[in-house]
DNA sequence: GTTACATATCAACATTTCTTGTTGAACCGG
DNA sequence: CCGGTTCAACAAGAAATGTTGATATGTAAC
């Protein structure tokens, strides 16, 4: 099994967008399936404007995607995303096989 | 299988902590093992105290753990806790099954 | 067309997070 | 004891992020 290297630029922008409650309770309601943003507006109990942002930076993430269908937009899970998520997650929980060196635990540090 | 509910506190904790580049360069240097600040500075390029930050970041979302020894301190990943991101992202990508509903697409939302 | 609605975007402000420089504690070697 | 080293913590400023209210755009309904 090869280790992964880890993408730390796209990786900090995957995890931003996953740090905040508002976003994660987002994410949340999507689980269960597409919503409008009405509808999540609703259920989240946020103001329109603050809504908006929170997709915006979850959309450029990569995390959701839009659709626009008359006047609403709906919004859903973007699954190979999630799962590019979950492979960083695993990736820095992997040790890392370069075979520079062999020891986990190095001797004395700074000299 | 029974989906978890998500703790979205605990979850935005986690993935802050995980939002820096700095911070990720640290988990990537500690796949390798573990190691002393002076050798995570040297490696990363970073102040003292900057890292120093980090370093408290991450230990204060669980993510790794220290051990003191003379006058250095050495850091390490604590696997468990990446264990319990991976399944709030697992948690997140799987379909909740609340049993509330059972469509995935919602018919016309704001009515 | 006019009005109402759903949503995005923008600008101003508030809040949070990060950086830098400084200080101080603990430890070690002479 | 003294000077150097390793590190944490703090304070002040800088930068990034989030919030709010206002405005703009497109669509539907009348």
């Amino acid at each position: 099994m090869t280790t992964v290297a880890l993408d730390i630029t796209r990786a900090t922008v995957l995890f931003h967008a996953l740090s905040d409650e508002t976003r994660l309770a987002v994410l949340d309601m999507l689980r269960e399936g597409e919503r409008c943003v009405c509808d999540l507006q609703g259920a989240l109990d946020a103001a329109q404007s603050r809504l908006s942002f929170h997709l915006r930076v979850l959309r450029d993430a990569g995390l959701v995607s839009d659709r626009k269908e008359g006047r609403w937009s709906y919004y859903r899970l973007n699954h190979d995303v999630l799962a590019e998520v979950h492979d960083v997650v695993r990736a820095i929980g992997t040790e890392e096989s370069t075979g520079r060196r062999s020891l986990k635990v190095f001797g004395k540090c700074c000299g």
